[in-house]
RNA sequence: GGGUCGAUAGCUCAACGGUAGAGCAGCAUCCUUUUAAGUUGUUGGUUCCGGGUUCGAAUCCCGGUCGACCCA
């Protein structure tokens, strides 16, 4: 140990970067009041490039560097905006001594940069902006993980999702996809006059599905409030009211386990369609879905190897977990839900067997059978168990129990059934959807039926407003997070949250 | 909730009972068209936390925190 302490900080990043910003302040320059006009992002900015026309065209372009080569009296850098990076080229007689000293102390990778100069390309072919001038706008203090391995620890992915969208290029594309599939969504549903509306996300009564609520309390009215599980009863309040077409995109709350597929807040799309049913309901979703591989996935197959490779537009994504293709343009499957049971079954009389036999049958199927389940329940697990994670193409599973669901129609002829389907693509229920139950008497007899003694728990409200009259509809609804999992070809819905529920770090 | 695996420099990873290392980043140096990594030199560690075993622990044991995967 030496005896007198080092002043050495060259080894702290975070020390050295922070010398750098106080001698620019002590010099009069603070980067945090800077700012810079720009004119382009990177990429609109490389495409003003005209071919063998170099230094024609003068850009201001912005971004995060994100990678520093100095060549003594030159620099190549590169900055990242929204849309990409784009090429940066100082050279210290164009820029004069002094501002180039700055540029090559002053700034690290990571700081925020605007720079004004023309386009010009490389004699490697690439649009560069040839630096008459820049400002530093912001000077990151701490340094940026290694652009060239990536950030890999999931969990700092996850708490610090800025950095993974800085360095992560299958992040940043990702997400942004993400944010296409729903403004698309939108569009597409507006484009058929559906309205956008939006219902209270804290109720008294948490209905619209079956699942463990989140509990909070408000304070000056003294009440305990659940968090929504679902959006359907406050829409088909919109029904009643007059608005034929209504949606809402919107964060459910369920207070239940976390898993690859499960996150405890999760984006819900929901639609209602008066004077539709749930085979309205099929065109709808599939126009849907074809718009959005189509338009915002936009996939590619490429034929033939080397220089001979042609790529062409496709409606194939891969299917990450099992690696097999989707195609999302063949004819997509209908299948009654009774249909799958009795071919996994082998057995015709399956739904007429008695309970004793039903749990015989689920484990000669290898499945576990709790014996206090109820008849539906034992046919649901084989269903969840053994028949959905098989379903990857597209597959409308239609005319499910009616015990699955108290909100839909039953159907005519068939008093165990509904009037529903769910749509499942690549194993997981992407979009289930029903003919919307209208009459009063049937749903309250539904509603009783299903909450047994939590009597309290039924939606006397929405009852009331059936009462008033809600014209038949069809309605239909679509995890976002889901759907975007699986047209991202993603393996967890972690990445396509942009903050995943972890528990709080230390 | 149960099981398995993991946490080492800013990042990516070695070291598996015997002096904690490498690449990138950083710092210094030379370099005016480079494409992850130009030259030469060099700094940097509470090995997640707390106990224990041992002459000696990043390494073995126990407990905890956080994460990943599988199961419920």
């Amino acid at each position: 140990m030496s005896e007198t302490p080092s002043t050495d900080i060259s080894h702290d990043q975070h020390a050295v970067r922070r010398n750098k910003l106080a001698e620019m302040r002590a010099a009069g320059f603070d980067p945090f009041r800077a700012n810079v006009a720009t004119t382009h992002f990177s990429q609109d900015a490389k495409a003003l490039y005209v071919e063998g026309q170099d230094n024609a065209v003068t850009v201001t372009v912005a971004g995060r560097l994100v990678t520093f080569r100095v060549q003594g009296g030159s620099s190549f850098v590169k900055v990242q905006d929204q849309q990409g990076v784009i090429q940066l080229y100082f050279r210290k007689d164009v820029l004069g001594e002094e501002r180039y000293l700055f540029f090559k102390k002053g700034l690290d990778l990571g700081d925020i940069i605007g720079v004004t100069g023309t386009l010009f390309m490389t004699k490697t072919g690439e649009i560069t902006v040839r630096v008459d001038s820049f400002t530093l706008v912001s000077k990151a203090l701490r340094p940026l993980p290694d652009n060239w391995s990536g950030l890999t620890d999931s969990e700092q992915i996850y708490r610090q999702r800025y950095l993974d969208l800085i360095v992560n290029q299958e992040s940043r594309t990702r997400l942004m996809t993400r944010s296409k599939i729903v403004s698309q969504i939108r569009r597409f549903l507006e484009d058929r006059q559906f309205l956008e509306v939006e219902t209270p996300v804290l109720q008294a009564v948490a209905g619209g599905a079956a699942a463990r609520p989140f509990q909070t309390h408000h304070n000056t009215l003294n009440t305990d409030f659940v968090l929504r599980i679902s959006l359907e009863l406050y829409l088909k309040r919109m029904l009643v009211g007059g608005y034929d077409r209504v949606f809402e995109i919107g964060r459910n709350f369920r207070n239940e386990g976390v898993s690859r597929r499960h996150n405890p807040e999760f984006t819900m799309l929901e639609v209602y369609q008066a004077y539709s049913d749930y085979r309205g309901m099929m065109t709808l979703v599939q126009d849907l879905l074809l718009h959005l591989v189509r338009d915002v996935v936009k996939p590619v197959e490429t034929e033939g190897e080397g220089e001979n490779a042609v790529t062409r537009p496709s409606m194939r994504i891969k299917h990450a977990a099992s690696g097999e293709w989707i195609d999302f343009a063949a004819g997509w499957r209908e299948v009654k839900y009774k249909d799958l049971i009795i071919e996994k079954t082998g057995d015709a009389d399956w739904f007429s067997r008695s309970k004793d036999e039903k749990v015989a049958g689920l484990q000669k199927l290898g499945l576990y059978a709790d014996p206090k389940w109820e008849d539906f329940e034992l046919t649901n697990e084989i269903f969840g168990k053994l028949i959905e994670p098989k379903l990857i193409q597209p597959t409308f599973v239609t005319h499910l129990p009616k015990e699955l669901c108290p909100l839909a129609k039953i159907t005519e002829n068939d008093p165990s059934t509904i009037d529903v389907f769910e749509l499942i693509i690549g194993g997981m229920e992407i979009a289930p959807a029903y003919s919307e139950q209208n009459d009063p008497d049937v749903q309250r007899a539904m509603f009783e039926a299903q909450a047994g003694e939590e009597q309290q728990k039924i939606d006397h409200d929405f009852l009331l407003a059936l009462e008033h009259g809600m014209p038949p509809a069809g309605g239909m609804g679509i995890g976002i997070d889901r759907l975007c999992i699986l047209l991202t070809g993603a393996e967890s819905i972690r990445d396509v949250i942009l903050y995943p529920q972890l528990r709080p770090g230390s």
